[in-house]
DNA sequence: GCTGAGTCTGAAACTTGTTCTAGATTAGCG
DNA sequence: CGCTAATCTAGAACAAGTTTCAGACTCAGC
């Protein structure tokens, strides 16, 4: 069982080495294209995040914003870990409500998934460059990997899951992703995902381990 | 310009009526692209699958290439759509052995799986696209998603299933893709994805219905 | 065999992600 | 303040997916 380094507790998902303390500017800068990527996004999905338009629009050169983010999919894989960390936020202020786990686990998603039904363009931009990084993005895409994981582990309220409870959230992971893509390209409905996801939240009872002392 | 009337003819249950027959020789070109293509793709991946080198691999001119797959996205599904075709035959030839469903159905995927270990870059290429699919390529990604499902449903050896063991048959081709995916990406390794997978297909377990009657 | 509609070819053009270059600006430092 | 290295800017250039077009070819029907 080994669960890496990773304190659950700061939002500073700093996992990269090299990251060595933006001025100010910088920072902004960083943070104008951040939102001029999402809107864009929002407004037209994937294809309208263009590079020379985001560049534009967040009052940067080209050059820059490629130092920045090293590529189109880094850039919305970034735009991904920002939303992902507000959504954290959003939803450790109001926690879901169920009784059992895997039910706060699927109210829990299905909120996010309302979240993302609201700004579809976006939600389509964002997916879409996650599911087709590759091996260069991987630590960023595991950034966010991360963050759903604790999300969902929040939701089931679990401090130390087992390896099979890991692998349950692996795959409700997994499933998460896959159904909204299927949403996503018209494939599904809406309340085909909700199905899909209450179906593999059954998973979390198959291995809801009887804790001592409890029930 | 459109092609215009595919519909004259007799209405086959082949829901793919975009292939208004083929003359020898453009059956043999469709042939050929498709060979190098997945050519291409064995040799690098998703990036090694050009246009240009397809169709001069294939001793076709650019615009017909593009006149037969309407995308490079479109060109890979359609590849996919190939290489599962086989593996079904492949399949069927050499049942799982199983006795459970589960067990069947996660022997059937793990022999996939093996399957495309052995063509890691044409595994990637493949999947990529289909994930990157957009709507416009909703109806090919479909006929992919159609083909997984009845290689699931003849692993677990069902005719007639319930919605309840449709919903799983979703959510574990949800997890199957995703699962890909990070193991294309280097996020996982062979064994999580074994891992995953058998997670997965306990949820067969809990549709399993017995066969007369429902309750 | 001749014709006309549809198809194929070769090549150029266009789009958008990415890289490169030369000069201007900024930040940190003595 | 003045210096130097790093960063930023504007813009050209390059790469690969996609579109377009004029002309050559194919094929079904006469």
């Amino acid at each position: 069982m080994d669960r890496g380094s990773w304190n659950g507790d700061s939002m500073t998902a700093d996992a990269r080495p090299a990251a060595p303390a933006l001025t100010e500017r910088q920072e902004a800068r960083r943070r104008r294209i951040l939102h001029a990527s999402a809107q864009l996004a929002s407004r037209g999905g994937f294809e309208a995040v263009q590079m020379r338009e985001v560049a534009e629009a967040a009052g940067v050169a080209l050059g820059t914003l490629y130092r920045y983010f090293p590529s189109k999919i880094h850039l919305l894989v970034a735009t991904m870990q920002d939303q992902l960390q507000h959504l954290h936020t959003t939803l450790r202020k109001r926690p879901p409500a169920g009784e059992e786990a895997a039910q706060r686990v699927a109210e829990t998603l299905m909120r996010a998934f309302r979240a993302l039904q609201r700004e579809p363009h976006l939600a389509d931009a964002m997916v879409r460059a996650l599911t087709f990084a590759d091996r260069s993005v991987s630590p960023e895409v595991d950034t966010v990997s991360r963050l759903t994981t604790a999300i969902i582990l929040d939701a089931m309220g679990l401090e130390h899951p087992t390896p099979e409870q890991l692998s349950a959230v692996r795959v409700i992971e997994h499933t998460w992703h896959s159904a909204l893509i299927t949403w996503l390209s018209g494939r599904a409905s809406i309340a085909q995902v909700k199905i899909d996801i209450e179906t593999v939240c059954r998973l979390i009872d198959l291995t809801a381990e009887p804790e001592p002392g409890r029930g």
